[in-house]
RNA sequence: GCGCCAGUAGCUCAGCUGGAUAGAGCAACUGCCUUCUAAGCAGUAGGUCGGGGGUUCGAGUCCCUCCUGGCGUGCCA
């Protein structure tokens, strides 16, 4: 279905037209003044100029062009706006069709194309930590919300499990355990079936070693580890799987708990096989040049405003680095999966180590022309006092300690509440709390950084997740009662909340193109939250199940039954769902 | 140094390609539960949109400049 705005912004179209003016002027817009219109036109403003007249003489001559018939009010306002309120049969006809149609007639503008959504960013051996909180959140809102619209979509975690850390766990490892079989050259039999550490262990293992790079020798070590890995040395190789083994299980048990899957669980490691290779071409065809020992591909174009370094290719000690492996990550997923366009959501302080894989991608021809790559930066999650989120000593906060503490906070509220059976009070509790948290992530822009403050989120009032759930659990409520709601047609708005209401969800299709075009799931979360505020109006102001007007009264239920449909399609789209009272 | 991003109510933030009186939430104050869940609804108060220039019929929005903060800037990810 057409939305509404291409609807009537043809037909102003064709009015400016019939008048004489050019149809260029006749595009409409939401009116940013409700108190006076739905929609406007603002197009006899501008056109002013070109035609040398008083702009309320074109919108005058434009507005006796239009069908009043479309219409409750059109009319031309000094100095020269257009201000039009739709008929409610116009309304009435335009969400039966939504009713009536699967997905809300939703136009399916990725249909026939392939996304592939970057966006985990964890790493092996280390737990996720609250700043993996935000790619998670938003790169698994982007990807539904692209499956919604009707791309074939593929999430991929892109595990950090080939880089500098493993080398630094080897050599952590090998400085503690020397006497291992896996340090001993000789060593030609089987390596142990069972890791030498637990992941408890493994977690210990990784920062230790991490802040003993200063000391040299040690940091030489991790990275001569780091490449002999690479290069396929046996035992490490045989570590270096126990780590995976041990690691994987418990990051995906994590993501399980964010309600966050991913279609592949591929990593840094598996793009590996394609470094030797494509290293070998970019060489030969003189694309990779030598450069301070490093083999770089420059990437910097003659528009720049500022110097864009070389991509480094190979770094001077042989060994490959992040650039290198997502670069043939790139290589992969053109060969496996052909996709149309390429996310990445991570943090926004990579923008040009991106900025520099794109390019040398295009350069090196590895991704074809009309392929999109865009990089989703997001910000920081910090703490209530705007300062990087810690520990009370002082270290990273961990993400499972972070939802617990979440949820602890939502469930005293529950059994206060006394709503929800004993029984019911966990998983009750868990739906709120993930309403809270990522709603509280994704109503902001991706790109700001924000402050994370428990007392906010978990109060529930105003603009949060759990209000937007609350509403949805209130319909839930009349329409169980009320019964067989499924099928009853939507009538002509009954009163001005009615309509206000209907005209909130016809903004559906628009705000989800505007979500994936802007790669911005808060313009879904503002979306929703005004929706829901129509509907808390329109349920405060209208008695519904004691209406008396039974043909009336079904009309109502249509119309609550709709948004609660369209509610609850969102909050899919973000993430999380509502329970069945709170 | 250069580059990117941000600066809007006491606090946290919206404001789409420039349009009419700059909007929400929180906090403060005031109403509304014998009636479909008050985690709600309605209202009051709160602003020189960081400063200064400019473009035009019109600027929070575009251009220039300055101030403040954050981040990035070749072998970490």
């Amino acid at each position: 279905m057409e939305q509404i705005l291409t609807i009537i912004t043809n037909k102003m179209r064709k009015a400016f037209e019939s008048a004489g003016y050019d149809a260029s002027y006749g595009q409409v817009t939401v009116s940013n003044r409700p108190d006076l219109c739905e929609y406007q036109c603002n197009g006899a403003l501008a056109a002013a100029k070109q035609y040398k007249c008083a702009p309320i003489q074109i919108a005058n001559a434009v507005v006796s062009q239009l069908d009043a018939a479309d219409y409750d009010m059109v009319e031309a306002v000094m100095p020269g706006f257009i201000n039009l309120k739709l008929s409610g049969a116009f309304l009435q006809q335009y969400l039966e069709g939504m009713r009536t149609a699967p997905d809300f007639d939703v136009k399916k503008i990725g249909q026939g194309q392939t996304i592939v959504v970057d966006y985990g960013g964890a790493n092996v051996a280390k737990p996720l930590h609250i700043g993996h909180l935000r790619p998670a959140i938003i790169g698994e809102a982007l990807k539904r919300l692209h499956k919604f619209l009707g791309y074939n979509t593929i999430g991929d975690v892109h595990l950090g499990d080939w880089g500098l850390q493993m080398g630094l766990i080897i050599a952590e490892l090998q400085e503690r355990q020397p006497e291992l079989p896996y340090f001993d050259p000789a060593f030609t039999g089987e390596y142990p079936a069972v890791a030498p550490f637990t992941v408890d262990e493994l977690e210990e293992i990784y920062p230790t070693a991490s802040a003993k790079k200063k000391d040299p020798e040690f940091s030489h070590k991790a990275h001569q580890a780091t490449l002999e890995l690479q290069q396929g040395h046996r035992g490490y190789r045989a570590i270096w799987q126990h780590i995976m083994n041990v690691s994987v299980a418990d990051l995906k048990r994590n993501y399980d708990n964010l309600d966050v899957y991913f279609e592949k669980w591929l990593g840094e490691s598996d793009a590996d096989p394609y470094i030797p290779a494509m290293v070998d071409d970019l060489k030969a065809r003189g694309i990779a040049v030598l450069s301070e020992g490093a083999w770089v591909v420059p990437v910097a174009e003659e528009s720049d405003k500022k110097e864009i370094p070389p991509m480094i290719l190979v770094k001077s000690d042989g060994s490959s680095i992040y650039a290198t492996t997502d670069l043939a990550t790139i290589v992969q997923r053109m060969q496996d999966w052909n996709p149309d366009k390429m996310l990445y959501v991570t943090d926004k302080r990579q923008n040009l180590h991106f900025e520099q894989v794109f390019r040398a991608a295009r350069k090196a021809g590895i991704i074809a022309a009309e392929t999109e790559m865009e990089h989703v930066g997001h910000g920081t999650m910090n703490g209530a006092d705007g300062k990087p989120f810690k520990t009370r000593d002082g270290g990273v906060l961990r993400l499972e300690t972070l939802i617990a503490d979440m949820t602890d906070f939502v469930r005293a509220k529950v059994v206060e509440n006394k709503i929800v059976s004993d029984d019911e009070v966990e998983e009750t509790t868990r739906k709120i709390a993930m309403a809270a948290l990522k709603y509280g992530d994704l109503s902001n822009q991706p790109t700001k950084d924000y402050n994370f403050d428990m007392e906010r989120f978990a109060a529930f009032e105003g603009n949060t997740g759990p209000y937007i759930l609350y509403t949805i659990v209130r319909i839930k409520s009349i329409l169980a009662k009320y019964g067989d709601w499924e099928n009853l047609p939507i009538q002509l708005p009954a009163n001005a909340s009615a309509k206000d209401l209907m005209l909130s969800i016809t903004k559906l299709s628009p705000t989800l193109e505007a979500a994936v075009r802007a790669s911005a799931p808060n313009l879904i979360c503002a979306y929703i939250y005004e929706l829901a505020g129509c509907v808390n109006k329109f349920y405060h102001e209208t008695r519904i199940l004691g209406e008396e007007d039974k043909e009336k009264q079904a009309g109502y239920i249509a119309l609550i039954a709709l948004a609660k449909n369209i509610l609850e399609t969102c909050i899919s789209i973000l993430g999380f769902s509502a329970p069945e009272k709170m």
